[in-house]
DNA sequence: TCTCTCTGTTTGTCCTGGACAAAAATCAAT
DNA sequence: ATTGATTTTTGTCCAGGACAAACAGAGAGA
């Protein structure tokens, strides 16, 4: 249907694969093996990025690139869209499968509608932990499915960041500890920054957000300029695994001792624990890290 | 002071400089020349890094590479950081200085409650129009001239982008026309989308937000899915212009005739015309254009 | 004097093919 | 079954070459 083509540099941004892999892949693995202009460029066809996106999203999740080139010749790759039937018989939660076949339906009013429902529900804290926490896993496993589509993906994180974003607004502002949150060069993704924001936030804390991609020297200026007692980073589950040790180590050096450093997200939670890093493993982890700074640093009050 | 060393992929995600460019120079210019590790992999210093994030932005105002490489051996470089002495003596609206002075005190509180009175004072047309679209330009030249920080720049997006999104969740919401947001691959500076969504969202059109960086072909599919009558992008002017028009014809034949095109801010603006494609020049002109497309579609109403 | 067209220069991107190190997986031995 | 050593897998970097698009400046014509 759509001839459209793609050069190696527009794969690489819409994949998140390197034009050195790429070019090595087709080496090794005699895939993607793509078409040629008159001037030996490499040309990728619409179905070969689309493969390509689903190969990345997998090894994402862990599987390696050489075994998913290999097994799916077609079969195993996209199990195609179903209309509007039964959407996911195995869950138990089915409101949240609602949720999502609201954002399917393109109903962004109704979506807000129903999310600050169970916001008033559950109340804020809640509210992060069970149904925005859940649904951002939900709707990147039905990505995953071919049951959703990447601008409804994208569609729900907008709606979701304006929703949290609106509610922090609300919230007083905090006291101590002050927690600088922002990513890494690389981390665009937002979400798991703002639930954290939101409990810390709602825990008194004081939070100074830079929002994403803080180059590594400037979040050490920054912290010392903001008197921050901690540096929080999310890092989702596509962050590159393999500069991220050295990444810390180097931000690790250039805070100054007592400012503790804190990760989490799903990206960080695969890393090995290191010396002068904090892992929060889940948000119950990140609220009891907090408690604890808060008892070492001000014992008596 | 700072004994860091970057490898060249880290140059790469800290200067927007792509690996290529910088062997390149390397090759060329005799800069920079950086060190070699064990393995023959080249280090780069901290200075070296710094000068190259200069010249970037610089660049990107227009200058070309050769002669910046040339003519800066350090004195044209940096102007250096001035403490906190007569900012700008050159500038005729010396409160918008005043709001830059807040933010490199690092005050969101006070810069906040300063814009919301700006707001109030000159309403929300005036307000994005005579204030937040001069002010992230001033930012961008102090940034230029050394006298703000990376992190300062993040903590004025942030704060700006927050205010702005909590103004247009209170606007009642809209009809015709509908206009879809967001910007391409590669861009992800969401402060002039934000901008325009404000103004079009102010004159009663319907926005629909999807966010940074949707891929081409998700565009074509949310456009029809969410039945847009135009499709609206925001470029800055760090987004590289030599795949812009080979991006655009290429969006342009994905959408159907009726669905139109619009294209906004100072990376659109040094393009040439395109037939299909609307360049927004400035903010004026794009409620202009937005009342012509209502006179032509709706003459009647 | 101004505008347009043509030509040379500047600049970025892509190519091939090779090398190596870190991570993962497999195998061996306690 | 766990630990340690070896092999395989995988990504990143390098050098040096080629080319096309963008730009600048010179010359021709109005």
């Amino acid at each position: 249907m759509s001839e459209f083509t793609y050069n190696i540099a527009a794969v690489e941004r819409d994949t998140g694969l390197s034009k050195d892999v790429l070019r090595m892949w087709e080496r090794r693995y005699g895939f993607p093996m793509p078409e040629r202009d008159g001037n030996g460029d490499r040309l990728y066809s619409t179905e070969q990025v689309e493969r390509l996106r689903r190969i990345k999203r997998l090894m994402d999740q862990g599987h390696r690139p050489g075994k998913l080139i290999a097994t799916s010749p077609e079969e195993l790759a996209p199990p195609r869209r179903v209309g509007a039937g039964p959407v996911a018989p195995q869950d138990p939660d089915s409101e949240l499968e609602d949720l999502i076949a609201v954002i399917r339906q393109h109903a962004g009013g109704a979506y807000l509608q129903a999310m600050q429902q169970r916001l008033a529900r559950q109340g804020l804290q809640r509210f992060v932990q069970d149904t925005v926490a859940p649904l951002a896993q939900r709707i990147g496993d039905a990505w995953e499915q071919g049951r959703i589509e990447v601008f409804e993906e994208h569609l729900f994180t907008e709606l979701t960041v304006r929703l949290l974003r609106q509610t922090i607004a609300a919230l007083p502002s905090g006291d101590r500890p002050r927690i600088l949150l922002t990513t890494l060069p690389g981390e665009q993704h937002v979400l798991g920054l703002l639930m954290a924001e939101t409990l810390f936030a709602l825990e008194g804390a004081e939070c100074i957000a830079l929002g994403t991609q803080t180059p590594l020297i400037d979040i050490g200026r920054a912290a010392a300029a903001h008197q921050a007692d901690i540096v929080g980073l999310s890092f989702s589950i596509h962050f590159p695994s393999r500069p991220l040790p050295g990444l810390l180590t180097q931000l690790r050096a250039m805070l100054p001792e007592p400012i503790e450093l804190w990760i989490g997200g799903r990206g960080a939670a695969q890393l090995a624990p290191r010396p002068g890093v904090h892992r929060l493993l889940d948000f119950d982890d990140a609220i009891a890290t907090l408690a604890g700074w808060r008892s070492v640093r001000h014992p008596t009050r």
